[in-house]
DNA sequence: GAAGACCTGCTA
DNA sequence: TAGCAGGTCTTC
């Protein structure tokens, strides 16, 4: 589920929250996998009584660097959230120094906790943070003209930009009209700077709003306090299949995209 | 590039 | 009840 957005969303919240600098007193896991190869005993052992000193985020991964000069990274996969609040499909809870316990839910338990000294052998396989100085248009650019890949699955592909997820592609390619499938190396220069933007623009929209809530159910992504990211009316392309383009009218599309569901104008985004 | 695996909840 | 889901990894 969650993207950069998202993600950037919920780090920002815990730092209100106030948890960097405070010691982890207590864990309790109840979905042991998502620490392997680490046993609960032997996680627990090395997380509590460290503090946390900082908080950051790369892509889609947190990063909680320790006092102990050990990082915890965990990436939230497709349903992974932090609460102040227990629920149902909470996978692990963490009691902080003063009294501040986080709630760790993940419905689906893809999520990954990874205790680590060397962090960078997963963080330096990542491209660029997509809102970092770091993904410059030189940077997009270069890559993109020597790519003979369809332009979604690549904008995906987290080892070239890192951040963006299935509905921030969709919404950057149709603010650009460029079809997904459209072989990388030939998106014209124009078109090339159009996405570039369109990928920022579609960022910072989604950050702030808190991140993107999508459908009715309670599958929703929710951020720290349990609250919905402004939704649905700052999305143009992902999953309005059936429903009329807010450009030209035309009716949007499903269609599928290296096993993706992608949502087009069939009429603004051509190859 | 495609398909299957990892999982469970929600919608049609 | 079947089919789908915001992510990634592994194996053809």
């Amino acid at each position: 589920m969650p993207e950069l957005p998202e993600v950037e969303t919920i780090v920002r919240q815990l730092k209100k929250r106030g948890v960097e600098q405070r010691k982890i007193l207590a864990v309790r896991i109840d979905w042991p996998k998502m620490i392997a190869p680490y046993s609960y005993s032997f996680f627990s052992k090395k997380i509590c009584g460290e503090r946390i000193v900082k908080l950051s985020r790369k892509g889609k991964w947190i990063i909680f660097e320790l006092s102990n000069k050990k990082y915890l990274l965990i990436h939230l996969r497709m349903s992974g959230s932090f609460s102040k609040r227990p629920s149902k499909y909470d996978r692990a809870e963490i009691l902080l120094s003063g009294g501040v316990k986080l709630f760790y839910r993940d419905s689906r338990k893809f999520g990954k906790w990874i205790y680590t000294l060397n962090p960078f052998t997963i963080l330096n396989k990542l491209g660029p943070d997509a809102m970092s100085k770091r993904f410059t248009w030189e940077y997009f650019s270069n890559l993109i003209i020597k790519k003979n890949r369809m332009i979604k699955p690549l904008l995906l592909d987290q080892t070239f930009i890192a951040g963006i997820g299935n509905i921030y592609a969709d919404e950057a390619l149709w603010l650009s009209k460029i079809h997904p499938k459209k072989i990388a190396k030939t998106i014209s220069i124009d078109d090339q700077k159009k996405l570039y933007h369109s990928i920022k623009e579609v960022l910072k929209i989604g950050i702030r709003n808190r991140g993107t809530s999508l459908g009715k159910g309670k599958s929703n992504y929710k951020d720290l306090n349990g609250k919905s990211g402004r939704p649905k009316d700052m999305v143009k392309a992902y999953g309005r299949a059936g429903q009329d383009c807010e450009r030209c009218n035309a009716k949007m599309e499903k269609i599928y995209v290296a096993q993706r569901g992608t949502t087009i104008c069939p009429h603004c985004q051509f190859c």
